[in-house]
DNA sequence: TTTTGTAAACAACAAGCGTTGACTATTAAA
DNA sequence: TTTAATAGTCAACGCTTGTTGTTTACAAAA
């Protein structure tokens, strides 16, 4: 395995092409096959690429597409500038509309049950909502247990995202949001009294 | 496949041979080797089974772990007598204690980063959990929507469980069941105010 | 330019997976 | 007891996986 560094700090030219083009082949291919019928070996055909030379960047699929979900929910927000800022109720609004929306996108990649893609996808998402959580909470001066709230809100919002992706004539992913975000802002402790629908 | 009835009505006895010869080999395999490191091989030649008679009950290994994980955390909860309840604080506390010790005992069986095998645990009992909380909340007569506080309720529960395994020295399950009880109930809408250690 | 490290290509490997078709054994009903 | 249905055995298949050893190509330093 070559050095996988995180940041992308002088990387030799050739390590950048051959993983742009075995994420750009990968990005194709889910699209058009959905994760589960894509083997490696489509992905380094279409990436031109040998399939020794996959496996010296990532140890399989699945890892692969950890990145790519890791790096383009960062985007998602980033886009909408969460990760700099701090807690107030509408950037928590905003960010759960931000995971509803990336979920239900996420989703049309795998075919009924594609359960390990799902799972990939859940856990990379919460991590990063479980980490923007708790840094909103510590710059608030959060007084109790800032780990623990953030871990249970990071879960119910995911799950409620999930299930709301999964309904197939959902409201508006605004609409949800506004729905739920008293019961998240309770697991944050940032309300008194949640009311819901 | 041959017929997979849920409930064992009248099965063809050479069928119900087969299932548990497999169910106890697969059983012993996961305490020795993990799940990972299990192939339908090694079930099938300790259960002195056809590998091809496998593939006639379940479509792939991870179908049987699925089924063994529902099966075992329904005993869990039957032993406790948690399914034929309603909702009470101290049944509810009995519940998390419940998720936390399958929870922490499931992780046994998976070295490390034994990501599918923990992402179906985690399936098969949030869902379990989620069933369960709907049936007390509608029970109990709830004005809101039930529906949405159990996720909410399960994806919390089940979240804080698995953090709580992995501390490498955590609290008594009892302790920490009290600790994020305010917290679950927050989310069922059972208490007015949760108040976080 | 030459040298040196290292990425990528290539070919071959053992292993596991999931499926198939022909044959045998068991079950439950006529 | 005979018979029809079906569960199980067996051997083989094509395919994907992950790995290894060798050779070639290239990037950055001397």
């Amino acid at each position: 395995m070559l050095a996988t560094t995180l940041v992308e700090e002088k990387l030799d030219p050739r390590v950048k092409r051959t993983r742009t083009l075995i994420q750009q082949a990968f990005t194709a291919l889910l699209a058009e096959k959905g994760f589960a019928a894509t083997t490696v070996q489509d992905i380094t055909e279409r990436a031109e690429v040998n399939r020794a030379t996959f496996y010296a960047h990532f140890p399989d699929k699945f890892a692969l597409l950890e990145a790519s979900i890791r790096q383009s929910f960062r985007q998602e927000m980033e886009k909408r500038t969460l990760s700099a800022c701090h807690y107030t109720e509408e950037n928590l609004r905003a960010l759960i509309v931000t995971v509803c929306e990336f979920v239900a996108q996420s989703n049309q990649h795998c075919t009924s049950t594609e359960n390990q893609f799902e799972a990939l996808v859940e856990t990379q998402v919460k991590q990063q909502i479980q980490e923007l959580l708790e840094l909103w909470l510590e710059k608030a001066g959060a007084q109790f247990d800032t780990k623990t709230a953030a871990i249970a809100a990071s879960w119910a919002l995911y799950g409620l995202a999930w299930q709301w992706s999964h309904d197939k004539n959902h409201a508006a992913a605004e609409d949800y949001a506004g729905k739920i975000l008293p019961l998240i802002e309770s697991n944050l402790q940032m309300n008194p009294m949640p009311v819901l629908a």
